[in-house]
DNA sequence: ATAGATAGTTAGCCTAGCTCATTAGCGGTG
DNA sequence: CACCGCTAATGAGCTAGGCTAACTATCTAT
C-alpha cells in the first residue's frame, strides 16, 4: 500500500463513486431530492444559517447551493428572512413542514443502506463507520 | 452502532456521498472525464467487452453507458466492432489512443486523493483501503 | 413461421455540480 | 461625504452523468 499509492486511492476512488451512485439510486418515494434532504438536515441541526455557510458546510458553490434553496423554498421547506444587520445576508431556516420531512424520511432515505451493512459482519461494520469519519474528514478538510 | 443502525448508515452515506462530490470536483487537466476513464481503465483490464457487460461492471443502464461509449468513440478511444456470431452484440475495445490515456492518466487522476492518504496514520489508511472493499461489495452486489 | 427475449441505440428528461456576471449592501479612506 | 473595494446573494447558461420509454435488429425456441 505505502509502495503502491496510487492503487490504493485508485481502489478508493471507485468504491466511494460506486456506493455513491448506487446509493442515489435507491431513490426511496420522495418529497425532497438527495441534496435539499442533506440541506434540511443541516438546518434542522444547526437552526439558521447564511447560503455562503450551507455551501461552505457541503463544499459546493455559491450558486448551487441557491438552486437548492429555491426548491425547498418554491415547496414551502425553508423560508428566507434577511438578515436585520447585514442587509447583504439573508437566514435561511427550516419550516415545520421541512422539519417534518427530516423526521419522517430520515430512516427511510437510509433503509438500503442500513440493511446492507446488516448483512455485515460486527468487524465489517466497524471497519465502515471508522473509514466513514476518515473519508468525511478528507472530503471537508 | 447495532443500536442505531441508521445513524450508521446515514454517516456512511453522507462520507461517500462527500468523498464521492470532493473527488469529482478534482478534475486533474484531462482528455477524458471521470466515467470515460473508467470504462477506459475497464477496457484495459479486460479486453474486449460489450455494452451491457461494461454497463452492468459500473451498475449503470445500458444507455447511460451507451452515451459515454458514444464519446469515447467519437474521440477515438474506442472503437465498436460488430460480433462475428451474435450480431446483436457490439465489441468494444480501446483502441492504443486509449490505452495511452490509461497510462497516462492513471496517477494524475488519482494525485489529489494519494496526496490525503499520505497525511493519515497508516491505520487510518488501512482502514480505509479495507473499507473500501467493502463498500464496493456492497455497491457492486 | 412466428412470438418472445435480448442487444444496442435514440430521444428526451432530471439532478446537481460549475463559471461568469450582476446587484445590493457594507466598511474604510481620501 | 463620496467613492472604492470587498462580500453576499442571485441569475444565466453550461456540463456531466444518471434515468425511462420506445424503437430496431437479431436471435431462439416453439
Amino acid at each position: 500500500m505505502t509502495e503502491l499509492p496510487d492503487q490504493a486511492a485508485s481502489q478508493v476512488r471507485l468504491a466511494a463513486v460506486r456506493l455513491s451512485r448506487r446509493l442515489r439510486a435507491q431513490k426511496s418515494d420522495d418529497r425532497v431530492t438527495d441534496s435539499q434532504m442533506t440541506v434540511l438536515m443541516h438546518l434542522s441541526k444547526h437552526g439558521s444559517l447564511t447560503l455562503s455557510e450551507l455551501a461552505e458546510a457541503e463544499r459546493i458553490s455559491a450558486p448551487s447551493m441557491n438552486r437548492t434553496v429555491d426548491c425547498l423554498e418554491t415547496d414551502g421547506h425553508v423560508v428566507r428572512t434577511p438578515d436585520p444587520v447585514d442587509r447583504r445576508k439573508t437566514n435561511i431556516t427550516a419550516t415545520d413542514s421541512g422539519r417534518e420531512i427530516v423526521a419522517a424520511t430520515l430512516h427511510k432515505r437510509n433503509a438500503w443502506l442500513t440493511e446492507r451493512m446488516h448483512e455485515l459482519t460486527p468487524a465489517e461494520r466497524a471497519t465502515l463507520l471508522a473509514a466513514s469519519e476518515i473519508m468525511d474528514r478528507i472530503a471537508t478538510q
